[in-house]
RNA sequence: UGGGGAGUCGCCAAGCUGGUUAAGGCACCGGAUUUUGAUUCCGGCAUGCGAAGGUUCGAAUCCUUCUUCCCCAGCCA
């Protein structure tokens, strides 16, 4: 089915566009590549780069990646595999207090696991900015020594203020003029050790008036003692994410540098320092270039790395792998798939332009993978005993059901019917609302991949609740013999036998905030908390399932997707995690 | 009241070097098939492109004014 089913296309989209536009236009045709990142001598030695364009993915390693960072991945990795390119792996690893190893794994192992790579060209393109540090050091000398930088002795206090308003120009530090070779000597103090953390800072100068605030003589280099997960304590001083970033992608030979917007007023600064580095023959152009998209919002979602780590550390989920968490972490223990994410961002393109998804649209991308996946299973979610009289105790007999309807290579499974049977609390009414043809008093149903049943009666307990339903079964009604057609009945439910059934623990998931926008108004999101996020029961499972492996996704029919978690299943004893129901028409 | 962005159907999003019946997806509404009230299939769904003017034979696309929303004053990224 999926073969007559021609892949749509990504939607174009801007950045497409651009980058067509480049590749019709040879715009970075002359570029040399030597195998590895490198200055403008080194890539000279280099062929003519094999790669029509290089983008890259650079999270910062101090913490776990999410949706958003879903989107970016597929943007980035899909641009290079669709156009002959290729996508670097690449750690932004610029502050040492808040970045960690552990983070460097799990980064890697959640875009491996969206189902991209870094090996391209025969090389693996898994980059750290702190393996340039070195050519960063050399370009901030350079800046100095061509008076583009100064080394500034304000407090941090007094640089904020001194840097003016959005709407009053700032004022020259009092260091601004300082003799180059002072400023270098100064620099070369700051590296070695000499000078307190806080007490100096290297700036970019520039312009103290511009209106764009990022304009007015940046920081590029703090004094920062603290040992790095990659370099130890080599260094004590350490570059500023807005100087590192135009030169990690200058020195990897990205061509299109891809960001969110926030980072769109500091653009004419990645260029400045580009230009500068160029002009001093540091780097050779073309130099890459910046653009900008809109980050993803998602409704009933909080993404932002702070109100993550509080979800957390408050305890408020289970850890940053709670399935409930909108981490690639916790989706993949969810049971989301790489594929329903890459369809995903497929389908909610790239723009500019602010925008919030609703989050039926990821629910639905997995649904949509999920229903070509996965294998049907039966789940009674709700136990309730049904009895069939006229069923003789002490038998049981095979039933046949196909893994999966729409794919009958992949062949059926026995589950035994018996005398006693577990079905669904919701598949009997002793009063049928309008339009329900389910199980009530009279009705005949089918037992699905079994026989059509007539509902004879049921019993209730003192509080008036349903305990059991009795029924009687159409002996010749099997499905798959030649009268299973005999009677045509409307309802179909599905059944567990009871003295087979395997009965497990599932966890019923369902969204972490109750409001679209979580703390929008005046209201703190944590208030907008669900607290039936997370509802744990123990349901009547087919015996197959007993054998589930960690992380294999079913479809419980008639209710939804199931993944045996990761985490919490032992052998023969899984347990499920539901990724997303089924979507239902009756219950709207 | 500085600078930078964005406003096309309920939610996304093409189109924007002027000329198309204003793509497509999701949602929604019909109807068909169905041993999952699932899936699949077929059909419907913007005289309208934030607003008002203007240019033009012709404008979502060009010009002007207005309006709404987002981002920026870390030695974070």
């Amino acid at each position: 089915m999926s073969a007559d089913k021609t892949p749509v296309a990504p939607a174009s989209n801007f950045i497409r566009h651009i980058v067509e536009r480049d590749i019709e236009q040879g715009t970075y045709a002359s570029r040399q590549w030597c195998g590895e990142p490198g200055d403008a001598s080194t890539q000279a030695t280099g062929q003519p780069d094999p790669a029509k364009i290089r983008t890259r993915f650079p999270p910062e390693p101090n913490g776990y990646l999410h949706i958003g960072h879903a989107k970016s991945i597929c943007l980035n990795f899909g641009l290079a595999r669709d156009y002959q390119g290729v996508c670097h792996m690449r750690f932004d690893d610029t502050n040492p207090e808040k970045e960690e190893q552990e983070y460097v794994d799990s980064i890697k192992d959640s875009v491996h696991w969206l189902g991209f790579g870094w090996e391209a060209f025969g090389h693996s393109h898994l980059y750290y900015a702190s393996n340039y540090f070195d050519f960063m050091y050399r370009a901030a000398e350079y800046l100095i020594t061509s008076g583009n930088a100064y080394v500034d002795q304000q407090s941090a206090e007094e640089m904020r203020t001194n840097r003016g308003t959005l709407t009053e120009a700032g004022k020259n530090s009092p260091w601004r003029d300082r003799p180059a070779d002072e400023n270098l000597a100064l620099f070369r103090e700051m590296r070695d050790g000499k000078h307190p953390d806080g007490s100096m800072v290297l700036r970019a100068k520039i312009d103290m008036a511009s209106p764009n605030i990022n304009l007015r003589d940046p920081a590029i280099y703090r004094i920062k003692r603290a040992t790095h997960h990659n370099t130890g304590d080599t260094w004590c001083i350490y570059p500023m994410y807005t100087y590192a970033h135009p030169l990690e992608d200058a020195l990897e030979g990205i061509t299109h540098s891809i960001c969110t917007l926030e980072f769109e007023d500091q653009r004419p600064f990645y260029d400045w320092v580009l230009e500068k580095l160029a002009e001093g023959g540091l780097l050779a152009h073309p130099l890459p270039k910046q653009y900008e998209f809109s980050r993803l919002n998602l409704t009933y979602v909080v993404l932002s790395k702070r109100k993550l780590i509080e979800l957390v550390e408050g305890g408020h989920v289970s850890g940053w792998d709670d399935p409930r968490l909108p981490t690639l972490a916790g989706a993949r223990r969810r049971g989301y798939t790489p594929e329903g994410f890459r369809l995903f961002a497929d389908r909610i393109g790239v723009s500019k332009a602010d925008s919030w998804i609703e989050y039926t649209i990821l629910e639905d991308c997995m649904r949509e993978t999920l229903n070509e996946s996965a294998e049907r299973r039966i789940a009674v979610l709700d136990p309730i005993k049904l009895v069939i009289d006229n069923y003789p105790e002490g038998q049981s007999e095979d039933c046949f059901a196909p893994n999966h309807p729409q794919k009958p290579e992949l062949g059926k499974r026995t589950v035994p019917l018996s005398r006693e049977l577990w079905i669904e609390r919701e598949d009997f009414m002793e009063v049928p609302s309008k339009g329900y043809f389910r199980l009530f008093p009279d009705n005949t149903v089918r037992l699905r991949y079994g026989y059509v049943i007539k509902c004879t009666g049921f019993e209730k307990n003192a509080d008036g609740h349903v305990t059991v339903v009795h029924c009687d079964y159409l002996p010749d009604t099997k499905s798959g013999t030649p009268g299973a057609d005999s009677i045509k009945v409307k309802g179909n439910i599905h059944w567990v036998s009871a003295a087979h059934a395997y009965a497990a623990e599932v966890r019923l998931y369902d969204r972490l905030f109750k409001d679209a926008h979580p703390g929008s108004g005046d209201r703190n999101y944590l208030d907008d908390i669900n607290a039936n996020s997370l509802t744990v029961i123990t349901a009547q499972l087919e015996p197959a399932l007993k054998d589930a492996k960690p992380e294999d996704t079913f479809q419980f029919e008639r209710h939804g997707y199931f993944v045996a978690d990761k985490k919490d299943s032992v052998a023969g004893k899984p347990v499920f995690n539901r990724t997303v129901t089924l979507r239902d028409a009756w219950q709207k």
